[in-house]
Parts: structure tokens; sequence; C-alpha cells
DNA sequence: CGCTTTCAGGCAAGCGCTTACATGCCAGAT
DNA sequence: ATCTGGCATGTAAGCGCTTGCCTGAAAGCG
């Protein structure tokens, strides 16, 4: 294992409680020593095992992030997000990816004893049994975008009710009245969250009699076979507009609609969730709705982090991360003036000043 | 810090030891205890505390894996890769971004040392000088994209310059003569790699009169201006096709062709490299060069688990993971069968069979 | 000039776990 | 009956670091 403590005190003829001192800064030694060790430090090329540091003062240092899979922007934001957020704070990060059962997310959870000062997790199995069950109580955690309220644990949402309320609203305020909905795999929190929306939506807006929930499963395909269930209208009109849970589906819906020659939004209008990159790609561009998911992430590991500080202190409650309409040219508003549609095909979007530059990654 | 071994022993009435031995499925021990300690370890819910074990044992089963940032989806791509790969060696991962300078890259390294069995290192910075300075020798490093070579080290690099050769080939293949490029930031080594590929490839062409470098910053903006610049044309003709260091400079190119009604592939061929998701969306489909980064991080991941499991025996050798051409509408070929053009505007791509599916992320 | 402070620094007890070695016991061999 | 293994356990020494407590000496004080 390299140089450790001893060696340093060995050659600098201290005790290893003096080498210890100086390294970590505290007080109590004199000028002379202080330099004469740190100098052998550097001279050793003495560095600390962290490890073992963590072993006497209980503290790592870490976060265990327990995400359900590891694909695509939702949780590469994330990701980010926690770094950000960690790295100012002085904090690593854990990377646990739990694609499989609940079995796995538990021994996932307990393997990560004794390496983490507490736990950001996100899994479909977190439920409050299950972290009763298998978080040792001493650590704290808190859960992103989870169905589980409270029991002792913080919670960040993403506010998908709240969001698809919105968008339902503005199609509506833009005078579409039958407005149909692709939904989301049914067991999935944020699917059912987001119909539910759109459900009450309707409901206040008085515009029920216009409900239709056509199946989908968030996969580009499903969107596309739910619009094309649409249009072979076997006595059924044509809704107004169609909101689907997701962009990939509204992406699929909008490629069935230009297949069939049905103008988009002139014979029908189009929405999704999610403001994925391609959102602003395609023609025409998409009105969605957007959740800053970095921000989840970095406000989940802010939490976190005081709890890690102050256990007691620390609020326990569970959050919403707002949601955002994005107003493009697929829903049929009139396009806020800076993103009017282009003339080709490429998609409006283009440069529109209002939204951000994406940079290249590579 | 809860319960520890010497509570399991304490309470079955037996030394540690071999409670220990039980834990860690050591033989030795007779059935009838080895099912009391069992009980009382469940009874008791005792978790072992990994980072103890790591102090004693010296392995940590814990990768450290170093990037320049966490951001989108070419990070995205190589952690998911790492992941797979860990998990199926039942390792951790330990994720750093190192976003700043040689010496927060330093400190990241340091701050490692007796958490991680070995480093996974894509960094800048990261040069032979600064392994042997900084990376402890008896921790194994696999490097990931880099300009250094061997050193004792692995390394696994895109292969950017072969990538490029082969879209410039293709290019004059389908009859393209002048073809142009655009660059991206000079400091960057993929970058570099790709400028290097194409002037190889123009030169074995015989196509060095049609060389035309055009500044560029990976950026969809720097993609939007320099097309621009190329249609203004100062006594210098158009070239017959353009050849972007990245798709997002190329779609940024193609939204500047689409505003001056300059048709691609009739009027100018356009072509990328990353093959980012959008770029079958957006119309025409972009060709572009495909890098596998999931395999990148995925084979890293296991030469470096192989450097641990038998430090002597493993190569330290140079790979590079290939790069694929895909061919899409873009770059003026015979479109291939299964990819033709839809005819709206959004976007050829859609349902095409040969293209995989990509599923929505939430 | 004794006595209390103050301060640099050492001692040693952990942190929770693993493991080489020692121990004691019993079965089978002689 | 004695010896020899083999087996189930225990003992204790770490792993590398931190830290409460103690010591001795120098400094401050009346």
């Amino acid at each position: 294992m390299g140089v450790t403590l001893k060696d340093v005190a060995r050659e600098a003829q201290v005790s290893t409680a003096t080498v210890s001192r100086v390294i970590n800064g505290h007080g109590n030694v004199s000028e002379a020593t202080r330099e004469r060790i740190l100098g052998v430090a550097e001279r050793l090329r003495y560095v600390p095992d962290s490890g073992a540091r963590s072993l006497s003062t209980g503290l790592t240092h870490t976060i265990g992030v327990l995400l359900p899979d590891l694909y695509g922007e939702f949780f590469s934001e994330i990701i980010r997000g926690i770094d950000q957020a960690a790295r100012a704070r002085g904090l690593h990060l854990l990377l646990s990816g739990v694609h499989g059962s609940a079995a796995e997310a538990a021994r996932a959870i307990r393997a990560l004893k004794g390496r983490v000062d507490g736990l950001l997790i996100m899994s479909p199995y977190a439920d409050a049994a299950f972290l009763e069950e298998h978080s040792a109580a001493d650590t704290p955690a808190v859960l992103m975008n989870t169905p589980v309220r409270g029991y002792g644990h913080s919670a960040f949402c993403i506010d998908n009710r709240g969001g698809a309320r919105v968008m339902v609203s503005h199609l509506a305020s833009v005078g579409h009245r039958r407005i149909a909905f692709i939904s989301g795999p049914a067991d999935n929190f944020d699917a059912t969250e987001r119909l539910a929306g759109y459900r009450e939506a309707l409901r206040e807006l008085g515009l029920e009699a216009g409900e239709r929930v056509l199946p989908g499963d968030f996969s580009e395909e499903s969107g596309y076979r739910a619009a094309q269930s649409l249009l072979t209208p076997q006595g059924r009109e044509w809704p107004d507009a169609v909101f689907a849970a997701n962009d990939m589906m509204a992406l699929g819906s909008l490629f069935a609609f230009n297949e069939a020659h049905v103008g988009v939004p002139a014979d029908i209008a189009l929405a999704g969730v999610d403001d994925i990159p391609m959102a602003r790609f395609v023609s025409p561009p998409l009105t969605t709705v957007r959740v800053r998911m970095a921000e989840l992430g970095a406000r989940a590991l802010e939490r976190l982090a005081s709890a890690i500080e102050a256990p007691e202190a620390a609020p326990t409650t569970t959050e919403t991360v707002p949601a955002e309409l994005v107003v493009r040219a697929s829903c049929g508003a009139r396009p806020p003036p800076a993103a009017q549609r282009r003339p080709s095909g490429a998609g409006g979007a283009s440069l529109r000043r209002g939204d951000r530059f994406r940079q290249g990654s590579i």
C-alpha cells in the first residue's frame, strides 16, 4: 500500500500522531517540525489512504447514487446536476446502476455500507418498507422521483402532474377542445402522474367529453402506432390535439402524421413532455414540457449533504421540481416571435435566440 | 456505525474470527454454529462494513472513473458501457468529473487513494508525466481517448483518424471532389485527429486541390457560421461536400443551408461525426460516423479489471475502437433501400427498420 | 523561587474486519 | 494406551489513520 503515515513518522523522527496532525492541519505543532514533516512527506510522495481515514473518522465524504438506469439524456442530466453539487461540497460519488429486481437494489445498498455517508436513491423499488428494511437507519437517504412520501426521508419529485396540467391548459387556451393523450407504461410513476394531470385538467376545464387515452409505453414506436390508430377513424373523429406523455412518443406520432399527410399543427396539434434535445429540431418544433433534471439532482444532493451534516436539523420534506411549458410550433399556438417556422424542412429550430445553444459533446 | 461483527460474535457466543469465516463462506465451521451465526446476523440485521473490509484486505472492488465532463450523450454512453462491464464483474464505480486544471485532476486522483483498486482516466491532463507523478505506482490505470501512448498503461482510443478517412473516401466515392472540412477546437485531441484523417484521405485520393478547412469549435453555432461563410463566395466556389468534425456542427450547417435555400444533398452534400441521436431525425438524415462509446468504456473497464487481477500478466497496449460509417441521405449517396427520405419535412428518419428504436428514457 | 499554565509531542486505544497461528478435542492409526 | 491428524474455534496482530489523554518542559506569575 505504498508509503504510510508510519513511514513518514519514522523518517521525520516523530510519532504518527504528530504527522497526522500536520497532514490534517491541526494545531499544536511547532513550525519547525511541521516543515520537517511536510518535507519528508513530499519527498516520500506520501498520499494519505482515504479508506483508512474513513474507518477511523467514520466519514467517507462520499455519496452513493442509485439509479435505475444509466441510459440517455435523462440520467446523464441528473448525474451532471448531482456531480456539480457534489463537487462544490467536496463530495465523491459512488455510482450504482440498479437495473434488476428489488433484491439487486438491496444488495447494492448493503454493498455501500461503510463506503458512503449517504444515499441518493432513484428506484422503483425504493418504497418505505424497502428503505426501512435495507437502508441502515443511520445512513441518511434522499429519494428522487419516487412514489414514496416522507417516512423520514426527503424526496424530490418532478412535477409531472402539474406539467401535464399546464400543457392541457395551454392546448385548451389555443382553442383545442378534444385533446387526446398517449399514455406511458402503467407501472411507471411518471407516466401515471402525467395521465392524472391530464385528466384533472380536462375536468377543470370542462373538457371531459374530449377525453381519450391511447396506450403507449414511452417508445417512439408506441407513439407512432398510437397516432396511426387515431387516423383510422372507426366512426370516431380526430381529436384537435394529441398530447403524448413523453417526447419520444410525440415524435413517433409526428412521423405517423407526416406519413399520412396530416398537417401538424394545421390538422392536428401535438405536444410532448421532457424537452429532449430533438424536440427543437423536428419540424414543426415540438411544444413540450421541460423539467430541469440537473436541478433535481443538484437539489437532492444539497439536501442530502445537509442531512449528513446535521441529521436532526434537516427537514424531511417532499419537494417538487417545477415543470415549464415550452411553446413551439407543433401545438398551433401563434409561435412566439423569435421562433417562427423555418421555410425548409430541416426543422424550424436552428438558431433561435431563445433556445440556448447546445454544445457538441465531443 | 450500527451492528458490527463483534456484536454478532458476542450474541452468538463465538469469536469474531468465526463470524467472519461464516460471513465470507470460508470453510472450517461446523454446520451448527454456522447456522446459529447466520441466524443472529439476520436477527441483528448485520451488514458488513465494506470500508473496514477494504482496509484489511486491501481490496475495494471499486474503480475510480475520471472524466473531463459529465455532459451529454457522449459521456453518458461511456459511463453506461463502464457500468455494464463493472456490474458484470461486481465492481463499483467511483465517479469523478474533473473539469478544471491538471491540479484538480491530481487532487482527484490522490483523493481516491485507498478507495479504489484501479483508475479509468479520460483527461486532457493525463499525460505520461502526470500519471507518473500522481498515480501511485501500485494503482493500475487505463486511459481512455488520450494522446498518451504506452508508458505502462493501457489505453483505448476512438479511431478518429480512421473514421474521418472512411468518411472522406465515401464522399469521394459518391463523386464529390471538393470536400471542405469544419474543424473542431485546435486543442482537442479528437478534433485534431479527425482533421488529420481528413487531410490524409484527401492526399491518398489525390483530392488535395479541394482541401478547405473552416474553423469550428464543435458547437452548433460554429457549424452554422462555417456554412454561412461558405455561402458568401468571395470569389470562391462552393465545395461539393462539407464534412464537419462533429454532428452538432453538421446540423448547424444544415440549418444555414436550409435558410439559404441550398439543397442538401442536391446542391451540397453534408456529413458529420458522432451519430448523435438527432442525426437520424433531421431532414435529410445525416450521414455520419458512429463510434460505440459504450464499447470503449466497457473494454477499458475489462482491461483494467484484468490488470488488477494479474498486474504482471495484463498487456499494456494502446487499442483503438473502430468507427463505422453510417450512410444516410445527406451525403448524396443513393440512399440504402431501407432508408428513403420521407415525403414530408419532419425528417426522413421515423421508423426505419435499420435503425434501432430509441426508448424514451422517462 | 515555587506554582500554575501553556504548548509540543508521544502513547495507545480504537475504527470493523481478516487471517496466520495457536489450541484443544476427538477419531483413527499403531 | 499413545500418537497423529484433522477439524472447529479462539487469539491476536495487523490494515493506516485519528484522537483523547498524558507527559515533560518552557513560560508566566505572584
